[in-house]
DNA sequence: TTGCATCTACGAATTTATTCGTATATAATC
DNA sequence: GATTATATACGAATAAATTCGTAGATGCAA
């Protein structure tokens, strides 16, 4: 999987929010958090597009980009890199900084004592 | 917390391991990931003092090196990035990502699930 | 149909990160 | 003490990421 940069990324992310949007929504976003000039913006989302990170209907003069990879799998990629960085490769050193951190809903909680519980059976 | 570039954080990870070293230490340990240079990681590490992540003794002529960063402060510091920029901030989604991907020991996940018990605790 | 707005393409400047050569100093070895 | 090995410092080349200006095409409104 293809690592995308950092500002790649906040597009992504604005992607799987947004979904199929043209460069000019992208860029009102982007400048929600910091000013970037639009073709700043554009330029990025082309490159993006050569390196396959999104894909664009050009059909009307308005392009219309979306993300070509799906938020699972990159999460997936950037959680085993971030393991293997700086966590000496354990995901439940990873997890506990995790929930230690930031906020787990209820119900998440729940799934990861379900998750827990197959994997203690599964090593079984 | 500044934060490092990824050669950075290689040397990070050395430092981490290997308590204070020398750069020829240091050099030899990225070598055997990948060839680089002995006056590179020299230069790096020069940086690193300069930007406060390591800091060194100069007292003896070969200077010697030291993480001037807690692994455990960087590892919040970069949970808490990755969660904000692909898991829009949620701590459970992340962890559920980490336990699926990668392996945790039995005793991890007995403390993930302590520190679940706990958290549901406080919660009420 | 003229002119203003908006779009893409693209070259290129700028910034940041990485890499390494060379100069010079100090220590160790013969 | 001359030679060789090993250090640091530092300038500068290279590479990668980011930023933006300008040109030219197309649509839209007066």
């Amino acid at each position: 999987m293809i690592k995308p940069t950092e500002t790649e990324l906040e597009i992504l992310n604005i992607l799987w929010q947004e979904g199929p949007s043209s460069v000019r929504i992208v860029n009102e976003k982007m400048n929600e958090q910091k000013e970037v000039g639009y073709t700043t913006t554009l330029k990025l989302m082309q490159l993006m597009t050569q390196k396959g990170l999104v894909k664009r209907d050009e059909s009307k003069r308005t392009h219309i980009y979306n993300a070509a990879v799906k938020a699972k799998d990159l999460q997936q990629t950037m959680v085993s890199k971030l393991m293997n960085a700086v966590f000496s490769g354990s995901a439940g050193q990873l997890a506990l900084s995790a929930l230690g951190n930031g906020k787990a809903s209820k119900q998440e909680l729940d799934e990861i004592k379900a998750l827990i519980e197959q994997l203690e059976n599964d090593a079984k």
